[in-house]
DNA sequence: TCGGTAGATTTAGTGAACTAAACGATAGTT
DNA sequence: AACTATCGTTTAGTTCACTAAATCTACCGA
């Protein structure tokens, strides 16, 4: 019961999917290339790569490929997220929060997006 | 300016490093052999990568080799943090936090210790 | 029908991380 | 002096993500 782990492109070619629910390859590549360029035979070559190990799936309409994601984005954030806190954070979330609110690049209108959370969270 | 990405037994090491400041090879073979089996060979191989991409440097003791880190466990935290953040999560650090906190692996007690952590950054 | 276009598939190569055996040198021990 | 343990160094092989050209195939328009 691997995470499921993703590559950098592979992350976002499954964002796509997150995002379209149904997309052929060419419509990945040409999202993907909005960003960054990337060759359609790299597309096609990782699609299948995620095919193999359970990530999307796909069938026929016609000639062309219409692929969908098998996984949820949920479960993939949850294991990034646990993934990190485990190996850098030495398993506690406090002390990644605790991070970012001193982290120069979190802005304080994140911070105070943040509070709010919590706020909300808490009278329940 | 690459943020320094390290792989998992690669932070292994530098997180040895980062506990004791000054260790030989071996010391650092015995800690994680701790908690997972490594060859020496191995650790001595990786460290040989670390000290090439600069991440820690080394003096020789007599005819055995002390390293030490050259990169701040902050740095590479915040890099790690940041990544994660960009990638997975639109860039938005908030939506990070909203995860954790509806994250079933995050127990009531860790999000009292975020929900402190929040109140004593809010009053400066 | 012929040629281009747009699919999918095959093949190939790079780089990074990891793994560890094999090797050579040296210091300490008997 | 010989043996052994312990260094660091060299070499080698695997796996994975990424990259993309080359190729095969089928449809579509002229």
């Amino acid at each position: 019961m691997t995470p499921t782990q993703l590559g950098r492109v592979q992350l976002l070619i499954m964002q796509v999917l997150w995002d379209k629910q149904r997309a052929t390859a060419r419509e990945i590549t040409d999202a993907i290339n909005e960003a960054e360029p990337i060759a359609h035979s790299t597309v096609q070559t990782l699609l299948r790569g995620l095919e193999e190990k359970g990530s999307v799936s796909h069938e026929a309409e016609g000639r062309t490929f219409i692929f969908f994601p098998l996984v949820e984005e949920e479960n993939f954030k949850q294991s990034a997220t646990s993934d990190l806190v485990e190996r850098v954070f030495g398993g506690n979330a406090a002390k990644l929060v605790a991070h970012l609110l001193n982290d120069k690049n979190v802005s304080r209108k994140e911070i105070n997006e943040i509070r709010k959370l919590i706020d909300k969270h808490g009278k329940k």
